[in-house]
DNA sequence: TATGTTTTTTAGCTTGGGCTAAAAATAGAA
DNA sequence: TTCTATTTTTAGCCCAAGCTAAAAAACATA
């Protein structure tokens, strides 16, 4: 298989503006900003304590970000991402997502040691890895945390799921995200099989303590605290099976 | 599968020496001495050929891999590997390696992108990495091009293979590798299944060009120019058939 | 051996990505 | 509104990994 699929989705969209590959830091502070900044910028002290460096190297990098046309900046107020900075930063989420599907899937990472792996990998593979992996996948859309993992183009379908520990009693919901990267919550999880995929019915939000009581597909009950239910995205189910 | 039979092999051996990875610079350096040198340590120029960088850089470079034990160095006499440099220098090559089986093996590369898709890659992934990807491949000794694979702790059984060109006439071969990277190159012997493994009779040697004339194991002739023939390394063929 | 060529090294500069400490701006509380 | 606390920025530094240009060593050959 040579030139197969893959290199007709790459050859003609990724890296239209970027003639070199941004830095790997560059990266970082793009999916830093990417995931802090929501209606308002990212804040200088929030990317530094993300990425573990001093605010005063942020600051610097912000600059540069701006100079690059990755992001806006405005003194004392924070970065946001430009349409550019954030197809960057979402070529980068896919990879990292498509990386991680990879690990768990063909080479058996546990979920601890996943992360860390497609932190790395993210800024080593090419575009046309990426596609060939994503071929290998199978395309997928959700990563195993249920995470969507952005289109080759560097496009994310908006994400419309609630937590769990805001659904209406009696509803029917699909988990769709598990929004932890901490080993004892996804084992916990993954041992009762509430994960990302399931369809579960809520029996009761209790208000006192926030437990939320599920009913499985299999009949089994589950009892979740307030912390975890949190944590955990559905969406509404419609039809009774997909 | 978590913590597999890879977890064993890989927390028990690698990295004894070296507290942190070196950099993916210090990795390219080591590579190419262990490359270059053979009974003579590798020279400032042909370093700085094989990394397309300065010969004054080099020259840097040979200083610091000395402070970190990891050459020898002598001014103006050239640089080769200590162990310790060695074992680093062939945990590389095993990961390359690796990856370029995978590279062609699972994700449908070309012979032609895989080598600088490598490249990146092997220093980025983690021993983890590494050696659940060849418990994927099913522990190759070989890569796709013949080359052996070291072992996971940085040792590598002498090669035993000689040129094509200089094998005797009547002799049943087996290719065990083809020493080039350049992509007409593989194509034509791919095309001709003289790949890895075959093995074929020598029916000629001509010394007047150079020319190698072939049986395969199917009674199909070929005629190798000597330029081809000097690339391609073979090992006496005992038994019939393996 | 003397001399010129090639290779290697030295000296000094550049860039990217960090850092700390001090100054400036912003935000919150009295 | 003013004053203090926090956050952000500035200024100046460090290190790794490159670079060029010039000096020094090694080599080759007449």
């Amino acid at each position: 298989m040579i030139g197969g699929p893959a290199s007709l989705i790459f050859s003609s969209m990724t890296n239209l503006s970027l003639t070199q590959p941004p830095s790997s830091s560059v990266g970082d502070y793009l999916k830093a900003i990417w995931e802090i900044s929501g209606s308002e910028p990212a804040s200088t002290s929030d990317v530094a304590a993300r990425l573990l460096i001093s605010s005063a190297s942020v600051t610097n990098k912000f600059g540069r970000l701006q100079e690059m046309g990755l992001a806006r900046y405005e003194r004392y107020r924070g970065a946001s991402l430009t349409r550019r900075g954030r197809r960057e930063a979402l070529r980068l989420v896919r990879r990292h997502r498509l990386i991680e599907t990879f690990l768990l899937e063909h080479l058996g990472y546990s979920w601890q040691d996943v992360h860390e792996e497609a932190e790395r990998l993210e800024h080593a593979v090419s575009d046309e890895f990426t596609e060939r992996l994503a071929e290998l996948l199978g395309h997928p859309e959700r990563d195993p945390h249920g995470d969507p993992i952005p289109a080759a183009d560097g496009t994310l379908a908006p994400e419309r799921s609630s937590p769990l520990s805001e659904a209406g009693i009696g509803q029917r919901v699909r988990i769709v995200k598990v929004d932890d990267e901490s080993a004892p919550f996804l084992n916990y999880l993954g041992e009762r099989g509430l994960v990302p995929g399931r369809v579960v019915r809520v029996e009761e939000v209790r208000a006192l303590d926030g437990v939320v009581a599920l009913e499985d597909e299999y009949g089994e009950k589950h009892h979740l605290g307030e912390s975890l239910a949190c944590r955990i995205f559905v969406q509404k189910e419609l039809k009774k099976r997909t």
